[in-house]
RNA sequence: GUGGACGUAGCUCAGCUGGUAGAGCCCCGGAUUGUGAUUCCGGCCGUCGUGGGUUCGAACCCCAUCGUUCACCCCA
């Protein structure tokens, strides 16, 4: 045997048991964002290294370290995309969809970020995302955090979960108050751990989300971002607040959420969860508008979110660790080559007649009590039966795997009848 | 990138202060001449992550390395 090729670390497999929980938080997902009339689109997962520095920020984390990077056969510098919106506001730019138009638009896919693993952290990730373009006014900061409260609503998590928001203002607003912090934080070096010394140069905002307890009281007495809005952010925050209040969506005001990417203005917000370890975060956005312009296009307002499927999914598993898998309604057993090729034949005329309906058909031959024991393990409520004594007078034993029922015998000409009736 | 924990059968794990591996599940066969979650009997399954060192002798001790995992950083 030759040896074993590995996955790529961080790339994780999602195995059939899995997937089920998946298809039905992407389902779940799907519905909702149909509800509110938001429309999908797609765009490439490879983009110019380019289009990231210029989005996210040359001097995050994720630009100097965590892109996947490489050079393309022309020389030309292309990333494996670490987040969606930057290659959104690059498609709905490119193919003038937010030309004087109000878009809702959403998205779901694989990221890559070379990070190292750890619980809901992986480096190939995927993420349903939502980004709206167009429209200035708090309404819409609301509705899109509804739409995300209607998904965790629907998903069961309400009680597990909670919001956080805050406003970031306007980027001058931010400038001024980044000053602000950094005088009051420079005073206070002595108290400041080694990482918040180096974020005091590259993102002094996140040393207020700094998990240090030392340090809590530092940040607990640090001047408030909500106090230095300016006055349109100010407005625009309480007029999202009254929207949530009237909508009864609960939430808590964070002055310390900052949000690691460049672009957000205004509004940000999280939903977090305290289930998960130290990933808590299973769904975080806000507002950019001064993207689309930073990308070259027309100055348009816009915002969105990210939603973490692994978090969502690994969420659902710990609260109700259910699998979702479908068994088959009929396990059809033969008991030679022969009485297999009638029962194809009546298997298939089975899915025509009854399109919904699951059938799994025992290949690769055996005995019918091995055959039995397939059926039995699949989990499929009957097992249709065809031996050469059915075949010779054209019946069909019919034996329900759940109940403790006698098994039936009938002709095969009223299949189609006893499992519509049965299965109904 | 930094730190801790852990790598033994397909899976879950046991294996004492060093004496060259074991259980359950799964799978296969039989008890049952065409009938499945029970029961009983039998069988298959290992470079003990990898490489080196110490030792008469290493799954066990030491070093390195790879991997997994949790946390930091960062972030969905």
């Amino acid at each position: 045997m030759s040896s074993i090729i590995q996955a790529v670390r961080g790339m994780n497999d999602i195995l059939p048991e899995e997937v089920s929980l998946w298809q039905h938080v992407e389902n779940t997902i799907q519905e909702v964002l149909k509800s509110f009339c938001y429309d999908e689109i797609r765009f490439p997962i490879v983009e110019k290294t380019e289009l990231f520095k210029r989005s996210i920020g040359e001097v995050t984390d994720i630009v100097e370290k965590e892109m996947y990077t490489f050079i393309d056969r022309n020389e030309e510098s292309l990333t494996l995309r670490p987040e969606g919106t930057a290659g959104c506001v690059r498609t709905v730019i490119e193919h003038g969809l937010i030309h004087n138009q109000i878009q809702r638009l959403w998205y779901k896919g694989p990221f890559f970020r070379h990070e190292r693993p750890q619980k809901g952290r992986t480096r190939q990730f995927h993420q349903c995302g939502v980004e709206i373009f167009g429209i200035p006014t708090p309404d819409i900061d609301a509705e899109l955090i509804l739409l995300s409260a209607t998904i965790f609503e629907r998903l069961g998590f309400k009680d597990h979960i909670a919001l956080q928001i805050n406003s970031l203002g306007s980027p001058a607003s931010r400038a001024k108050y980044k000053e602000t912090l950094i005088a009051y934080l420079t005073k206070h070096t002595d108290q400041l751990d080694e990482d918040s010394k180096r974020r005091l140069n590259t993102n002094p905002l996140r040393i207020l989300d700094s998990k240090n307890p030392a340090m809590a009281d530092l940040i607990h007495h640090a001047p408030k971002l909500t106090e230095s809005l300016d006055d349109e952010s100010r407005l625009h925050f309480e007029g999202l607040l009254n929207y949530l209040n009237a909508l009864n969506i609960k939430y808590e005001i964070n002055p310390c959420l900052v949000r690691g990417l460049d672009y957000y203005t205004k509004t940000v917000f999280e939903w977090v969860t305290t289930d998960l370890g130290a990933q808590g975060t299973v769904c975080a956005g806000g507002r950019y508008d001064g993207l689309v312009e930073q990308l070259g296009g027309k100055p348009t307002p816009a915002l969105g979110f990210g939603l973490g499927l692994e978090r969502t999914v690994l969420l659902l598993q710990t609260l109700h660790q259910k699998s979702l898998a479908l068994a088959p309604d009929i396990y059809f057993i033969a008991d030679s080559e022969k009485t297999l090729e009638t029962a194809f034949a009546l298997s298939n005329s089975l899915r025509k007649a009854l399109p919904e309906i699951r059938i799994l058909m025992n290949c690769g031959g055996g005995a019918i009590k091995n055959q039995l024991k397939k059926a039995d393990k699949s989990g499929a409520r009957y097992a249709l039966i065809l031996g050469e004594q059915e075949a010779a007078n054209q019946s069909i034993v019919l034996k329900n795997l759940r109940e403790n029922n006698p098994q039936e015998i009938f002709p095969q000409q009223q299949i189609i009848e006893k499992l519509s009736g049965l299965l109904n």
